[in-house]
RNA sequence: CGCGGGAUAGAGCAGUAGGUAGCUCGUCGGGCUCAUAACCCGAAGGUCGUAGGUUCGAGUCCUACUCCCGCUACCA
């Protein structure tokens, strides 16, 4: 037990107010932090758990556009709804705050400005991509164009999706703004950078030297990478009219970047919740005996691990962070959660619809946690979790407990009597819980350590099994007063170390003990009686609830709704194109030819190297098809090849042709060949 | 292309100084009946991603490769 520390300030990532909250949030950042910060506070620890809504950057500027409203409709609406829901699950921030405070853009302000005086920022004009239509600049992505390697027509600003080539958005041919389809043009800009390969000594010493064993491998790892290749200065500045306008001079039309802004959101926050608790704020970020935790997701790691820490080194005299556990991903029933595709388990909707069972969800997201790995959130595993952990370990205990007390004392806690060698055994072992689990709380591993709260429980269950109070009853009455003390006991321990995990079924479960004031988390191992005698207990009732089949069903069905309506939403038939003449039709040389053989480039997602017999000769083909037919597939297909295409030479392999394909409706290709068997290869197509 | 993480029983995971492969759920069998058909005991089930190497001995160290995820591209 290392929680030496005065202070904790514990940050969890500030949600994007661009959607509600699923419960990729919740396992990756929410759920663990708050299971931390309540630890922290069962141990008496002065702790400030601190979030807030991020509702800066270009995204949800598009997307105000999009919809037509203001920027700031976009961000009340999900604001309030991640509030509200955060609320309901029992994240048990100390301070919830919103970037668009006038606080925060008071401190995002104040830090760049003294950043600015001390010299802190490199300054550069260069030429960047600008849709005039839109009157934006464009990030490379928002560019689309025809690749001047391989010619797709839908390349990236930054790289070609079907031959993997990286590109400057200024080497596409006809490239267009993805915001209006105008044509972009270059236009200086001027911006502030942040010189970090001015700290690469201080990332070695503080990370690379300081936290090799503390910090979590991936984390670590991913540090590790980017300070070996060295670091870029990076911009803190972006043209955009929605964000924390740059307080320079000249700087008209240009917010801080949300990277910049955001972080320092955790430190306004910090600000508000002090002032709203008569406290002083500065302690929690400035002074050493302080522990500053990060609860982020994988992909945050280098803004809250390299980036945000050198703003707090530059703006001086800031706490570095102690550790960052960042989770990986999860995905749902096998896909990747995303919020475009309604691919999600949305929390707002999952509290509406499994209305008093909060701790179950955070229950499977911590059992389940992407903690070294990303994982699979199922709804079938989310039935069994609770069906066979919650409630028929945890809650069955409970309830023999809680029935058997009624029954043989009429909820009256009975005294110990002499304690045979099993229940001094199951005394000491239960008392050793507390440190057990808060050993790994401390050590981030939360799936351990909800796994040890469920071995308490199985503790007690097994206790009872052993000395079947319900025989003993009938030979020694006075012998069952002792099984039934020590089982209570158990029953109330777990009522002090379940909190962190599950606050509401801890809550319950004190009501059903009738505990007012709960022994407090050390104290469990060197209380005698956690529970005296005498004591009267509460009326039973059931702790966990079953979640019946129906409604796993009724979720399944709805997912399976998404994907449809996802494929129905998707579908746009693209117009007609310009009319061309006889000539150029006549001018494509259309084959047909058979697959003969097929395998997938290495290193690829989308490509197989296909040989084509087209009856006269073979051609090798090279074709983005890997993703909607295996090669085993490919093999012995009739398709149709644009046989007089310019040849193109793809990852290394030269392309002799083009296949025809379609897309369906979920965006499987389709190979488009003669399908009568007496096509021959090699005939035309006209 | 580069870099980081992961790959261990049907599923989810441990295995952090190299020495006979563990846990939870599921499955099968048994016991019990206080308990939400709950609980307790036992069994089956793994060539530890692939191929080499170091070693008396490798899930654990080295090399090469394969697949999944992420970063580089503001989705945790």
């Amino acid at each position: 037990m290392a929680l030496t520390a005065k202070r904790y300030t514990i940050t969890a990532a500030l949600p994007y107010t661009n959607g509600p909250i699923h419960i990729g949030h919740l396992a990756g950042v929410y759920v663990p932090a708050d299971i931390y910060s309540r630890y922290l506070r069962a141990q008496k620890k002065d702790v400030a758990f601190i979030c807030g809504s991020d509702e800066h950057g270009v995204a949800i500027s598009i997307r105000a556009k999009k919809e037509g409203v203001s920027p700031k409709e976009i961000i009340d609406k999900y604001d309030g709804m991640i509030r509200k829901s955060f609320d309901k699950l029992g994240i048990s921030f100390d301070n919830y705050s919103r970037t668009s405070a006038p606080i925060h853009h008071e401190t995002a302000s104040d830090i760049f400005s003294k950043m600015h005086t001390a010299g802190q920022f490199v300054e550069e004009v260069t030429e960047q991509l600008y849709d005039p239509e839109a009157k934006q600049y464009l990030a490379d992505r928002f560019v689309t164009g025809t690749c001047p390697k391989c010619n797709h027509t839908e390349a990236y600003g930054d790289q070609c999706e079907q031959c993997g080539s990286s590109l400057n958005a200024t080497e596409l041919i006809n490239p267009k703004s993805t915001l209006s389809g105008a044509e972009p043009i270059l236009k200086e800009t001027k911006h502030w950078f942040l010189p970090l390969d001015q700290y690469e000594d201080f990332m070695k010493e503080w990370v690379i030297e300081g936290h090799k064993e503390d910090w979590k491998p991936n984390v670590y790892g991913q540090v590790k990478s980017w300070v070996d290749e060295g670091l870029r200065p990076r911009a803190v500045t972006r043209d955009l009219d929605w964000g924390i306008p740059v307080p320079v001079e000249g700087a008209d039309g240009k917010v801080l970047y949300v990277w910049f802004d955001a972080p320092i959101g955790y430190i306004s926050s910090t600000k508000e919740w002090a002032a709203k608790n008569n406290k002083d704020w500065e302690p929690y970020w400035k002074d050493k005996e302080t522990s500053l935790v990060h609860f982020i997701g994988k992909d945050n790691i280098v803004f809250h691990c390299i980036i945000f820490p050198c703003i707090l080194k530059a703006a001086g005299d800031y706490i570095l962070p102690e550790n960052v556990p960042a989770n990986e991903f999860l995905n749902l029933e096998g896909n990747k959660i995303s919020t475009s595709k309604n691919w999600a388990v949305w929390l707002h909707e999952y509290l509406e619809e499994f209305p008093g069972q909060e701790d179950v969800l955070r229950y499977v997201l911590t059992a389940n946690a992407p903690e070294t790995k990303d994982n699979d959130f199922t709804w079938k595993d989310f039935q069994a979790r609770n069906n066979n952990e919650l409630v028929a370990i945890f809650g069955n205990f409970i309830n023999r407990v809680s029935v058997l007390t009624q029954k043989y004392y009429d909820g009256s806690v009975p005294a110990r009597k002499n304690q045979t060698p099993e229940d001094k055994e199951a005394l000491e072992k239960m008392k050793a819980f507390p440190a057990i689990i808060g050993d790994s709380i401390e050590r981030f591993r939360f799936r351990e350590a909800s796994q040890e709260l469920m071995n308490l429980a199985r503790l007690g269950n097994k206790y009872l099994a052993d000395q079947e109070p319900w025989k003993i009853i009938k030979i020694d009455p006075t012998r069952v007063e002792t099984i039934m003390n020590i089982a209570l006991q158990i029953a109330a321990t777990l009522a002090t170390v379940s909190e962190p995990f599950l606050p509401h079924s801890a809550q319950k479960l004190r009501t059903i003990l009738n505990i007012t004031n709960p022994t407090e988390w050390n104290a469990v191992a060197t209380t005698e009686d956690l529970l005296v005698a005498g004591h009267v207990i509460g009326s039973q009732e059931l702790l966990f609830a079953k979640v019946e089949d129906s409604s796993i069903q009724a979720q399944l069905e709805r997912l399976q709704d998404t994907k449809k309506n996802n494929a129905e939403a998707n579908f746009e038939l693209t117009p007609v194109k310009e009319n061309i003449s006889f000539d150029q039709f006549n001018a494509m040389d259309l084959r047909t030819g058979t697959v003969i053989e097929a395998e997938k480039i290495k290193k690829t997602k989308k490509l197989l190297n296909l040989k084509v017999d087209l009856g006269f000769e073979i051609r090798t083909i090279v074709s983005g098809i890997a993703e909607s037919y295996t090669p085993e597939e490919m093999i012995g297909k009739k398709v149709t090849v644009l046989a007089n295409l310019a040849s193109r030479t793809i990852k290394g392999v030269e392309s002799q042709g083009m296949l025809l394909m379609t897309e369906n409706k979920e965006g499987k290709l389709i190979v488009i060949g003669p399908e009568d068997a007496s096509i021959d290869n090699g005939f035309e197509i006209n």
